[in-house]
DNA sequence: ATTTTCCGACTACAGATGTAGAATATATTC
DNA sequence: GAATATATTCTACATCTGTAGTCGGAAAAT
């Protein structure tokens, strides 16, 4: 059930990804290490969290002093709705109409081609 | 050169449709009647207007008494950068990943698949 | 126990976006 | 030319998002 009524913006998102690759509850120590290099503050990125919790894309739970958060959404699900998103919104719902475009104007290497064509053999099957 | 330095709003997206589907440079009217069933105020769409040629994904010219407005990025590259911009934010940039992700989810018909095989066949020709 | 440190809550603020009322300019009609 | 219709601009406001300061409480260090 992609019901996902939220909006996860793009600062929100790299949030998200740590989460997603840690694969497991981490705490905000964790995550502020973990985005070091985008320079925010302690509190920015309490913010973060916070509104994803309150967005429902995160859940929070207190062990021991520190909060520990989970993905409420998986990576897959996410890519999922946003790709649907993308396709309904600017390719009329077609995802032949984008995969077609998509192949037409991106250079794809032989092998990248390869594969995506035994992918498609074993679909057909 | 796809210098878009701009961000399009869901809103705003849909006068940018109206006016990419009608191939012409059009005026107020013509994109009122257009997005007539989103029940928009006509100040609403002039507020979306004036916003997408101060952005410079429209531009207008004053024609007898109306402005008509011309887009200022195709359909085209609209639909690659947004897309490129999903690719390399989602899927860490890599197109292939993206695509064995979407096509592997997704179902496609049997001449979905048949068409992009065209595709492929051709590209590796 | 007092100080220092760290965390999470609350508050703040600016820019973007969706939405539209009010005021003004322009044109059409009588 | 005055009244009416329509268009365009200005102003306004709420929500979302990025960004962060401050404050209060808890934990760690001394």
């Amino acid at each position: 059930m992609t019901s996902k009524s939220y909006n996860i913006g793009e600062a929100e998102l790299e949030i998200m990804k740590v989460l997603w690759t840690a694969g497991n509850p981490v705490n905000t120590q964790y995550i502020s290490k973990a985005v070091a290099e985008k320079g925010w503050k302690r509190t920015t990125i309490s913010t973060f969290l916070t509104r994803l919790v309150q967005k429902g894309a995160l859940s929070c739970e207190k062990q021991g002093k520190f909060y520990y958060y989970t993905p409420l959404i998986s990576q897959s699900e996410y890519r999922m709705s946003q790709t649907k998103h993308l396709i309904k919104d600017l390719y009329n719902g077609s995802i032949k109409e984008f995969a077609v475009s998509l192949f037409e104007e991106e250079k794809l290497s032989a092998s990248d081609i390869q594969e995506l064509k035994a992918i498609f053999e074993e679909k057909e099957g």
